[in-house]
RNA sequence: GCUGGUGUGGUGGAAUGGCAGACGCGUCGGACUCAAAAUCCGAUGUUGGUGACAACAUGUGGGUUCAAGUCCCACCACCAGCACCA
């Protein structure tokens, strides 16, 4: 068969029949597919897309042939850095190359012989989708859940502009290596902290992999413990810090604020205003994650101010340290050297009191400074005794009393950051009045414009657009306003898009309520595990968000999820540019064909595990399938069939029903590596029978319309051609999957194991349907086996029916 | 550093606590062929033995069990995520 030509064939029929056209009317049978969309790059597929969206499409199918009324749908998750970036180097518009890059990956998807439903096919950079995204934005604004403050941002001094986390290497900037600053600029927020706790929560529910669900409860990090104020000894005002271990209050001999503390400018005193002010530029150069970096010594300058510890009048030192991040927990943290390896080795350093208030709950417990773990308080006056649970609570409370403490919860999570700097994104609607301040624009869609200058000089191209920045006048009032010359982070735009799928044209609502608690949630989410912590949980906060609103009525977006593994370049490493070791899958479809190739990415790799890419057995499965192929054309020549093995045709029929069975099981749970062996076995089997010209081949038939079924989400298109060839009407890509035969899996007889010691020793051929005790009496009377104990005493038998016996002697 | 994961032949990988290595690749041998390709058949964990067979084998060391790749403890290596979380 040629099976490119093939391949070309039936995508064109079946594009014409509309086959997987998704039923409407149909919703109770509903199955939601999703594999997360692509981005639109200017390099093409790559194996690991084909890897994606080739065997989710398999999966997808197999729900078909289930009888499920599948949704498949695709898109592009068009905005973003990149195509900026490819703009400030070529000067070709973003838009343009975007369009044109989605139009190429377009053709290469339809290749796959996927099932994706094209009439809803979303491009988030178009009006028609950004509109919404922008509306989202309005939504949580008008629910108090977007709210502007300021945050720092990479700033590249020489380039005048903001930098990525991403564009900054090494703390330099990856364009002209300067020194990256940290710049304060006022941005919009969401509020996803408000559903920290329903984000923890929810994830019991959800079928996803532990692994990512336990990221995710890290990634919002709850901790349970108290925030306590600290006055200033001059009286002149105060701050909180939070602890989990108010136990230890009393070894409190100084207190770190973050370097960005609000209160650092104020009570800093004039000697010490030089250095303080100096070690604040530098920390301003250094990022987050080389702040926090263990290998790094902790630094930090005194800053001449005294506060004074709640629970016992004791003056101490106000430091900064850049290991005290103003973004976490209040800015501040108490410093007990006695009890916190990083206060411990902070307090060595600048000769600071180390002061014991915990030691062992028994004398066998090394209690050596410093000392982390749980214990019993002492040196702490009424305390004393206490163990550390109950007494970081009572002191908590007793500080309650006095108006100086509370019981507190505290998350990781920060609020979601959605402004950015940048041009290829969803405009923020937002006007700023000068009479009413910001307002919502909610004439939607605000529309990007087209024609900008993409060279950086120290604003974004939007906020150098006149028309568009002046061109506007207060909803409220009417007076001459200016817009947010910010776009939105595109995981806004990535935060929706399953909502908009089922009805992507409508241009009247984002989505339609009704409708959308129908096909909602996804039934299966198919995704890199890379985006366990942002873009899964960031889709999570918008649904319980606008289910809060009354726009859905459901909790979670993505009941199922399974993450695809990661194939990498045959060095092992992740595929890129820069490795150059990026495979396309090309260069196989086109000598192998769409089907072989994912029959080989099924076959080669454990589906959740990934790995190199190696082409070894690419051959193998290419004539594989011409095995089927041949093996199904002799079952329909005029032909029936002998056994070349002496065995009856019962053996193939138990073979047929048990890989039916076993592959039943395989395509539902992502194994498809084992389906594809299944149904070599299956291959296998038929091989053993010789075709002979006689009538009377059922069963022959019947097996390899069976394989051809079982095949068929794998390689949709070879097996069309073979239903068609053997004379079958209607399309097998919609026809019902297998179903096994039990009675023809129960055997008469089988072999069991005899083990002596548990070493095996003997097989025998028993009757299968013995029970335990005649089994075993049956073992024993056995000639071979009663010689194989030899007359030693028999000490305990164990039976398990159908498989061995062991006798202990 | 913390957390999670993985570790099985030359190789990709199979194994509800029950005969480790299914199914492939590769290699070796054979059939067909003038020859090659294609196809088909057979062998293939390691060691010892002509042999039937025996011993040893799932990163290392212990443990539980009649029975451990699988469960428990400790360790080693690699990979991923997170970055002093107060």
């Amino acid at each position: 068969m040629d099976k490119i030509a093939v391949e070309r064939k039936w995508n064109e029929l079946w594009q014409k029949s509309q086959v997987y056209k998704f039923d409407k009317k149909n919703v109770d049978n509903k199955y939601y597919v999703l594999e997360m969309f692509s981005y639109p790059s200017g390099s093409k597929l790559h194996v690991g897309h084909w890897y994606n969206y080739g065997l989710t499409d398999s999966f997808a199918r197999y729900q078909i042939m289930k009888g499920k009324n599948v949704f498949q749908p695709m898109g592009f998750d068009a905005f973003g850095l990149p195509a900026e970036n490819y703009a400030i180097k070529t000067g070709v518009h973003p838009q343009d190359s975007t369009l044109h890059n989605i139009e190429v990956m377009e053709t290469q998807l339809k290749n796959i012989g996927a099932m994706f439903d094209w009439d809803h096919e979303i491009k988030t950079c178009l009006p028609e989708y950004y509109r919404w995204t922008q509306w989202i934005f309005a939504e949580l604004y008008k629910h108090g859940l977007a709210y502007r403050k300021k945050a720092p941002v990479n700033w590249c001094p020489s380039c005048n502009t903001v930098l990525a986390n991403e564009q900054v290497v090494d703390g330099h900037c990856e364009r002209c290596d300067s020194q990256v600053v940290k710049k304060d600029l006022t941005q919009w927020f969401f509020k996803i902290t408000d559903y920290a706790e329903e984000l923890l929560d929810g994830l019991d529910g959800l079928d996803w992999p532990e692994k990512t669900k336990a990221m995710q409860r890290n990634w919002i990090g709850k901790s349970q413990g108290g925030e306590i104020v600290f006055d200033l000894a001059d009286g002149s005002g105060s701050f909180k810090v939070f602890t989990t271990r108010a136990d230890t209050l009393f070894g409190c001999t100084y207190v770190v604020l973050a370097p960005e503390h609000e209160l650092v400018e104020k009570i800093t005193l004039p000697e010490h205003r030089a250095e303080v002010n100096a070690y604040i530029e530098e920390v301003a150069k250094t990022n987050e994650i080389e702040r926090l970096s263990t290998a790094k010594e902790k630094t930090g300058v005194f800053t001449g101010a005294y506060a004074v510890n709640p629970i016992n009048g004791d003056k101490v030192q106000v430091w900064i340290g850049d290991y005290v991040l103003n973004s976490y927990g209040t800015g501040a943290v108490m410093g007990v050297p006695s009890h916190d390896a990083r206060d411990y080795l902070f307090a060595k350093k600048h000769g600071l009191t180390i002061k014991r208030v915990i030691k062992g709950a028994t004398a066998d417990v090394d209690d050596s400074l410093p000392f982390c773990d749980y214990g019993v308080m002492c040196n702490s006056g009424e305390f004393d005794g206490l163990i550390s649970e109950q007494g970081k609570l009572a002191v908590v409370q007793k500080l309650a009393e006095k108006g100086k403490g509370e019981l507190k919860t505290n998350y990781r999570l920060r609020d979601w950051l959605v402004s950015r700097q940048r041009y290829w994104g969803a405009p923020i609607p937002i006007i700023y009045c000068p009479h009413c301040g910001e307002v919502l624009d909610e004439n939607l869609p605000v529309t990007l414009p087209y024609d900008v200058e993409f060279r950086p000089d120290g604003t974004s191209p939007l906020a150098k657009h006149r028309k568009f920045i002046h061109d506007v006048v207060c909803p409220k009032c009417g007076a001459p306003a200016t817009r947010d010359p910010d776009t939105l982070d595109t995981f806004v735009c990535s935060s929706w898009y399953y909502l908009r799928y089922p009805d992507a044209h409508n241009s009247d609502k984002p989505f339609d309520t009704e409708w959308i608690d129908k096909m909602l949630p996804v039934d299966k989410y198919v995704g890199g595990a890379e985006h366990a912590c942002m873009h899964l949980l960031y889709a999570r906060f918008i649904t319980k968000a606008l289910r809060d609103m009354g726009y859905l009525h459901f909790d979670e977006p993505f009941k199922s999820l399974v993450h695809q593994g990661v194939i990498l370049g045959p060095d092992g490493n992740r595929m890129s540019k820069t490795h150059g070791n990026v495979v396309s899958p090309d260069d196989y479809v086109n000598v192998y064909g769409a089907d072989v190739f994912r029959c080989y990415l099924a076959f080669g790799f454990r589906y959740i595990e990934g790995g190199p890419w190696s082409d070894d057995g690419i051959k193998a499965i290419n004539k594989w399938l011409d095995r089927v192929e041949r093996y199904v054309t002799a079952a329909y020549g005029d032909y029936a069939v002998t056994d070349k093995t002496g065995r009856d045709e019962k053996e193939l029929n138990r073979v047929r029903n048990a890989t039916i069975k076993a592959v039943d099981a395989d395509y539902p749970s992502f194994s498809f590596n084992t389906a594809v062996a299944r149904m070599m076995e299956l291959v296998n089997a038929l091989s053993k029978y010789d075709a002979l010209p006689v009538k009377n081949a059922n069963l022959y038939r019947a097996t390899a319309d069976d394989l051809l079924k079982l095949l068929c989400p794998l390689a949709p298109h070879f097996c069309e051609e073979l239903w068609q060839q053997t004379g079958h009407s209607g399309s097998i890509v919609v026809s019902a999957f297998p179903v096994c035969d039990e009675r023809a899996l129960q055997a008469e007889e089988t072999e069991i194991l005899v083990q002596i010691n548990s070493r095996p020793k003997v097989r025998l051929t028993v009757d299968a349907t013995l029970p335990k005790q005649e089994l075993q009496e049956f073992v024993l009377a056995d000639e071979s086996v009663k010689q194989a104990i030899g007359g030693s005493p028999v000490k305990n038998v164990i039976v398990i029916p159908g498989r061995l016996v062991n006798i202990i002697v």
